[in-house]
This record gives structure tokens, C-alpha cells and sequence, in this order.
DNA sequence: ATAATAATTTTGAATGCTCAAAATATAGAG
DNA sequence: CTCTATATTTTGAGCATTCAAAATTATTAT
């Protein structure tokens, strides 16, 4: 069984991949995204790598084997089943539940997770709108781009606010933007580098930076 | 903080406590209980003691201090109340909680514990009859015998199953052993070393073994 | 009191994960 | 094409936890 640790890395090359598109990530970026010394991701890596999860090519960069993928889409799942949970079910703050399911992903077995994804009736988004994985690795596909590249004049649905950071999500929270939450795009300033957005009758300015962390679909958009 | 390995042997320490009435446990007990050589309990032993988790006399054996006492209480709070939510809120069955709730007490932050507290309306028992530690570390107290060495002949009200086991806990649930539950004991035969009691219309036999691992008390008893 | 037995501790080594610091490879600037 | 800045890997070491096996201590029976 994978410990933790190996969950946390091979989590953590997962949400990279997905950043740069599929790209090989580097040994220096995942190294900073889970706060060790370079030094420390290559040897980790290595025996990532020994345990077929991972690609590597030395001083190239490495990408996860269809296992490692598996591995990591079945650690999202936990994670975002249980964000889901604390949320729905215990009350917690949208803002503080990912810290909790951090520890909790890794202590959840199948029998507990399946139990939460049937009280939950098996729900295809987590608090934050990001995808839960299936128990078989689907992830629900969302077409989705950032407020920060979408056309002035128009309206759109949050569906995805993708930064953990408590005081982001706070912030977000207190502004009304949520994911479901319909939005008027009024004005864009790239000299400002400012977008202006209308949420609810309140008017709210966003800074590139974090506009493009609130992703937006097409109003008609399916269900959620 | 302590480590999930450090909770585990406290824990023990612990419940060795409570079995041999405050006695000193001894390295070997602990080591066995832990499923480790009695010399890995050795050096455990005193690293715990360099933290004041316990005091130790080297070949008299140990005792937890205040703090340890602490700890394990607070783990086993930890342990009970995710066992009873387990149960009562996703269904899971009660022989198989235990299992689940070693890994997760240690992965739930204070946050969702009281939570959990708060769902559950304060529970002091849990699915076992275990007593749940308050958060202030107050165990509630039951008055109980097991039924090996009841009067025969009285009613009694199941209060506690004291083992863990899932074959024991399902065979007990076959036959209607479950906390809350009245029984009659309708007959000791200290040569076949079995006590025959009644539950619910049915007649079953124990021996005493299995008989000392549930516990009763006095049917006027409080409520549970 | 002594020898045998049982419990405990010590020693030396392994595993998984980490760091600090030195060595090495690669890419871009001149 | 060579030099320098940057990224990466290597090396040596430490911490927590474990085991196997040897050494020590305590207990019991004679």
C-alpha cells in the first residue's frame, strides 16, 4: 500500500500535469509545491518510479503511468467526497475544509467512502466546484475558462474556484462568488489589469491574479 | 504533537491500565498488545518517557503520567465518537467500526470532532457501550459485571461488549447481544464452565469467556 | 544458594523520509 | 564556443520506527 507520503506526491504531480497540460513536470516545481528540498523529490521520485507510478527521465522531468493516475484520481476522490461531506453534512466552512481532508484522504477506506458517496448520492463536484473522480477514475468533464478571458457584456455561472487558500475562499465568500452563482462581466482594464464584475447587484473589482482563479461556463450550462 | 504511532501506544498503555485496575503494565503486555518485539516496546517506552507521557521503572514497568493520560483519553474520544458516527449516520455495521475508526482517530482535527460531538448530541456511550471521554477528559462512569459472574436467576440490561472483534460482535448480534438489550440468566453450570441466559424469547449458551466479555447492569439502571 | 527459566534490555542494522551542502549537467549570454 | 547562472542530482547524515539476536536481570524450583 501506498503510504501517505507517496499519495501526497503522486496527488501533487497529478493537479501539476493537469496545470501545464500534460506536460513532463520538473523535478524543482514539485519539489516547491510540497515544500521539500530539490534534493529530497528527486530521491522520492526515484523510488516513484521504482514503484511504476511515474515516468522519469532524469534532469527531463518525469509524468505518471496510467497507475500512478489512478492512484492519484482515487486520492481526489477521497479528498473531494470528504470536503463535500464536511461541508453538506458537518457544517464546516467551505474555506476550512480542504486543511481537514488533507489528513482525512489518507484514513478513509473504501468501505467509508463509498458509504459518504451514496449518502451524498454520488455527486460529480466537491464544495469548490472542482471534479470528483468516479470510484472507476471518470472525471466529470467541465468546459469552463477563468473570468479573466471571458468577453465583457455577457453572463456566466461560477462552477470553479480554484485556489484553497482560506482567505481567498473567505474573500470569494464574502463577495458572493460561488460556485452556481451567476455573474455580469462589465468591464475589462488591461492597462489596470483589472476586470469589473457584477455579482448580485454588488458591483466587484478583480486583479488579474484573481480572476483567474474563478472559472465561469456558459449560463445555459448543464446542471449541477 | 504526537505521532500516530505514539497515540496508538498510549492508547494501549491505557486500556492495559483500566484492565489490571491502575496497576504498572509491563514492556512485554505492551509489546504484545502492539504487535511488536518486546525490545521495539523498550526503546518506545523511552522516548515516551523522555516526552513525560509515562513514567518508567526499567524491568518494573510503566504508568502513564497525567499528560498521557490526557492523550489516550482524547484518542479514545477521538475513537468512540467516529465509531458511533460510523454507525448511526453512514450505517455501517457495528462489528466492523472499530477497524475503520484505528485509522481515522488519528486524521480528525478538534474541528470535526466537535463537529461530530455536536451531531451526535454529546453521545457518552459508544455502539459498544464503550464510554466516551468528554472533551475535557471526564469518562462517564458505569456501574457493570459481566455476565460470567451475575446471580442467576435476575434481569439485566446489556451494557458493554468488551471486544473488538468482528467475529465475536456479529456473532453476538446474531443472537440479539446488543447494548440496551435485557437478559435473563436462567442457569450457571461452573463444571461445563457456560452460563445459559434468555434473551428476547431466545435461549443461549456461553461459555465463560465469552460471558466475561459482555457486561450488564441493574435493569433499573439510567438510561442510556 | 544455585541453576534453569522467563522477562527485559541492549546492540546493530534496515526502511522511509527528510535536510544541508557539494558535485554535476544544461541552457543562454556574450 | 566558452562562461555563467540555474536546475538537478549526489552524498552524508539524522529521526522515528521496526526487527533479530545477544546480553542482562529477575524469578522460581530445587
Amino acid at each position: 500500500m501506498a503510504t501517505s507520503t507517496v499519495e501526497n506526491y503522486i496527488k501533487q504531480i497529478y493537479l501539476l500535469q493537469q496545470n501545464t497540460s500534460g506536460e513532463r513536470v520538473s523535478v524543482g516545481k514539485l519539489a516547491a509545491m510540497m515544500g521539500v528540498v530539490p534534493g529530497t523529490a528527486t530521491s522520492m521520485v526515484k523510488a516513484l518510479a521504482d514503484s511504476e507510478l511515474v515516468e522519469y527521465e532524469p534532469r527531463a522531468g518525469l509524468r505518471l503511468t496510467r497507475g500512478g493516475e489512478q492512484l492519484a484520481l482515487h486520492v481526489l476522490r477521497r479528498h473531494r467526497l470528504v470536503e463535500l461531506f464536511l461541508v453538506n453534512v458537518l457544517g464546516l466552512d467551505w474555506s476550512e475544509v480542504h486543511e481537514e481532508a488533507e489528513d482525512l484522504e489518507h484514513a478513509i477506506s473504501d468501505k467509508v467512502l463509498n458509504k459518504i458517496d451514496a449518502y451524498l448520492n454520488s455527486p460529480q463536484f466537491d464544495p469548490h466546484g472542482d471534479p470528483i473522480p468516479s470510484a472507476r477514475g471518470k472525471v466529470p468533464d467541465m468546459e469552463c475558462r477563468s473570468i479573466a478571458d471571458c468577453p465583457v457584456g455577457r453572463s456566466f455561472r461560477i462552477s470553479r474556484i480554484t485556489d484553497q487558500d482560506s482567505k481567498f475562499l473567505q474573500f470569494a465568500e464574502r463577495n458572493g462568488l460561488t460556485p452556481g452563482v451567476t455573474i455580469r462581466i462589465t468591464d475589462r482594464n488591461s492597462e489596470a489589469d483589472a476586470v469589473t464584475i457584477h455579482v448580485s447587484g454588488r458591483r466587484v473589482m478583480l486583479g488579474t491574479s484573481a480572476a483567474t482563479k474563478i472559472l465561469v461556463e456558459d449560463k445555459a450550462a448543464r446542471t449541477r
